[in-house]
DNA sequence: TATGAATGAGAATTCATTCAT
DNA sequence: GATGAATGAATTCTCATTCAT
């Protein structure tokens, strides 16, 4: 992907996306934490120049990653949550906690959403983006709804936020630097270790069972 | 006849307090964002460089601070749950939802725990904010435990984990950046708001109902 | 039949022509300070590349445009002092000041010329420039030395290079930022400001009056 | 020069002058024009942080310098116009014409001081500039109608304004670019030369003459 | 102990200009 | 001839941290 022109729309996109795909990387390996645009333009093998010609800021990338991954996942969890048989909220639990497993990246941005990434972007972007954001969100609400019929007109969209804040919160938890890590791989902090799959699938189904036993008691 | 030494560490901790008393009123303002070392000397009316003769970095006085607040944190929420009356999850769920109330910088720091305060600290301050943490979440586990007996043993601490993740989770979500606020404030994004304290109640509610009905199923 | 290669130089001028018409506009606008190649692409509706076809540097362009609109002004001010009647020197400086009027580019370029325009040039091009320049003020030199018989031969063409001194000098100072602008609006500043016009008809009189009597004494 | 610390509060303004000092070398050698706070840094032994440690921007720097080398011309002029003998708008002009020689830093500074100096300056600053020299510009008009008697109250500051327009005009014609000076040095070119000393002599003195004759007149 | 001064090591971003089609 | 894409080379400025006194 070196030094190649993208004239037509199509290589623009692509070009996009290789650039999204240098960026993920980044977020997927140790250094995530110190993420910089000069890293990323080596890493994408372009000059920084041609970063800034895609992506007008650092964190509109970053927003551009973002909604990306998470585009992805709402494919993935859509199609998962399509498949036949029946549904209790138990295996609508185990299925979005399924969803985000192999996800470290989404789950980073998750986590830095509020903090960076709508931060110095242009007012349009964040609309836009929020726009698609509300409408994904709604149309997965509305598939868990005919999933778990007790939940009201919109409560599956309620159900999709508070989802996120559960998945988010432990992963963050979960996402120890290296040396927190060897701290907590000691037995004396055994009780405070999160191992996030597991954790997720517990806390996702107490809290949906827990929601079912609201709505009808 | 008092003791010199003792004098001095007295000194030393009514220091400590004022700068975190200062970095305290920073992280409540709106400026919490861009917190930084020099702001943070302005408001304590010290310099930069006594700063760091209290703190080994900015990292490890941001744990200072996080630690101080999740004590007095712990402190409250131990002795709400001390109080008479019959238990249910959910009235443990309302007494650990309202005990974060007017608490932002508490909440601030617990989201950015993982993500900055871990990183840059000297091990040692780790390891002995870790052993702290462990001790005061096992015994914030127990006063839970005999508040929901359903739990088994060690299950009050995992509780506490849950929590805290559902806790920073929402908050998160909930402390939006002004543009964003904005945005949020328009009726078509409507249902993406999230107002941190109902929500935390529901959550929380559902999710230890959920925990104590699979626990008993 | 016409003749290709005119035709095609015709179009190449054209285009030259339009070229500074959007340099012109932008360089008239409240953002000439910062002029860039890109804003006058946008302007001109030609891709940056296509500027850079036909001027080799930012600066070239803008010397071009300096030339033009100079050229226009030789003209005027030439034509202006072909009118009839009694010529005195201070009609001459009246003539001279009033020909400024309305040409705030041809004044910011004047500003800027040794600065700018006369660096990162190819050396033909400055050549060629200087050597335009040279006749065009000889020329009104010589048409001011009919209207000024005590100018010395050569006299004419010293005094349009004063006059471009006291021009450029005086605009400077009237073409203040906003910030400077609002400044010096308050009244504790009012002896600062500098009006253009009047002070220019001021100077240029005293100046060639002063230099009338200087060649008499 | 090296890394040394500037304690007192003379260090201070010593550090000051020095970082000046590196600015005034820069700005009279040939590298003027790409004036870099890179360059300044390393000409003075300083790293960059800290020259941005006594001017909050490069502005600032370039002002503080201008407004240095002006009060030097401003106590020079001032001391020369205190000599005693027959004043003559002559001799004025000839002294004030000498007060620039071996000056150029304050004329290409005076050259800048609209385009370049008074933006990205606090506004504080901008401010204080100008009252300072909204000060000076006065006492050096009280003087000078203390020499030129036939100057009507406030007409001494005017005439300083005038004054720099001039001297700001013919500098930047004198003041080319090496590669112009080479192509001025031809014959053919002989009419276009300005020789700043002369000129402004000859300028200045016709007018201070002017202006003298018209109030006289 | 306290601190003002100093700095290393970036950071994001810009822009004139060139290249490949 | 025209152009969209690409980039080299700077630029200003920031900030946590260290040094010398």
């Amino acid at each position: 992907m070196v030094n190649q022109r993208a004239r037509k729309e199509d290589d623009k996109q692509e070009r996009r996306d290789a650039l999204l795909d240098a960026a993920e990387a980044l977020m997927a390996s140790a250094r995530w934490a110190t993420f910089s645009m000069t890293e990323l333009a080596a890493g994408a093998g372009l000059s920084k120049a041609t970063v800034f010609l895609y992506y007008p800021t650092r964190e509109a990338l970053l927003l551009g990653l973002f909604q990306r991954a998470l585009d992805r996942w709402f494919d993935e969890l859509d199609e998962a949550l399509a498949r036949g048989g029946r549904w209790t909220p138990a295996r609508v639990a185990r299925t979005v906690a399924e969803s985000f497993a192999d996800r470290p990246v989404l789950l980073r941005l998750l986590a830095q959403l509020e903090t960076v990434l709508e931060r110095n972007v242009p007012d349009e972007v964040v609309r836009a983006h929020k726009r698609w954001l509300t409408a994904r969100v709604a149309k997965l609400g509305a598939r868990i709804e005919s999933r778990l019929p007790w939940l009201a007109a919109g409560g599956g969209a309620r159900l999709v936020l508070r989802t996120r804040a559960v998945v988010s919160g432990l992963w963050q938890m979960a996402d120890a630097s290296p040396a927190v890590e060897a701290l907590l791989a000691e037995p004396e902090f055994a009780p405070m270790r999160v191992p996030f799959g597991p954790e997720l699938t517990v806390c996702l189904t107490a809290l949906y069972e827990g929601l079912a036993a609201a709505s009808e008691g």
